[in-house]
DNA sequence: CTATATTGCAACCGACATAGTTACGGAGAT
DNA sequence: ATCTCCGTAACTATGTCGGTTGCAATATAG
């Protein structure tokens, strides 16, 4: 399969909206900075609001979130666009009548849990303020570019 | 895209041939508990070879595990079939002239990395005797099935 | 109040990764 | 010698994902 980069690209998104919240952000703005098209910029910004980390619609003002960035962790971002999918994925369809095949599907649900969880821990404890800092910090070390493309 | 299921797959493989390791090995045989085509088999052998988890070839010998299931864990496999794939992907191409956009990449890299290390150390930590154990348990509790189909 | 800009949404398309299949030469076993 | 099984390459079928088009609805500007 192509390999999404929704979760990366709404991590994007969500940080341009909070550093840039005194400008006007159409989703054309926005979509100049992940370099793709204003649709799927819309397209994220429906799913995030759908999932309460951008506030609903209010009347033409730009989009916004809805709680401060360091109460919105990187897990709430996956589990809003990537709905909890598993990062490993279990072949369920085993021979059930082979003492391997039959338990197989079971033994590793439980396995790649304990390994998710950790993964998953990590995200829930990164905010998305971190990501911010991290972006301010870098710019001020090397960048000059501008919101312009 | 479709989504992979080599690293599970590649588990059921490892594990099947070391709980059958006294009986004969054939891709016929090994692929009914996967419910998968002897040639997928043979080309997953094929890979575990290369990565030497499976001893090469010996002539008309069945597939045998290189070292004790105690000493490969499941990051080795994972890394013999899926080439350390990250677990989450970086979209690399945004726009370099927006001061977000040119420093989310090497953000997200240092942010996915800690918590890829959380996945991969507990993978790492886990062993094909954990795995054996487990289906050997689950056989016993609840299990009448045999190696056929 | 009309014109322009922008949004949200649905349908569709093209690219691409993956599992499965077909085919065949070669090595071993009997 | 024959039969079985392996290793590998080429091809196919399928599903996912990002991107595009099109349009009605809404908002802002003039």
């Amino acid at each position: 399969m192509r390999i999404s980069t929704k979760f990366s690209d709404s991590i994007h998104l969500l940080s341009f909206i909070s550093i840039f919240k005194t400008e006007k952000l159409t989703s054309e703005f926005i979509a100049s900075s992940i370099k793709t098209s204003p649709v799927v910029v819309r397209r994220m910004i429906g799913e995030l609001r759908l999932a309460g980390l951008i506030s609903p619609y209010q009347g033409g003002k730009s989009p916004q979130l809805s709680r401060p960035p360091v109460d919105i962790s990187l897990f709430d971002v996956y589990s809003a666009v990537e709905h909890k999918k598993p990062l490993f994925n279990i072949d369920k369809d085993t021979n059930p009548h082979c003492p391997v095949g039959a338990h197989v599907p079971d033994v590793l649900r439980s396995i790649y849990s304990e390994a998710e969880a950790a993964a998953f821990g990590q995200l829930g404890r990164t905010t998305l303020q971190d990501v911010i800092d991290r972006i301010q910090v870098a710019h001020q070390r090397y960048g000059e570019g501008t919101a312009e493309a």
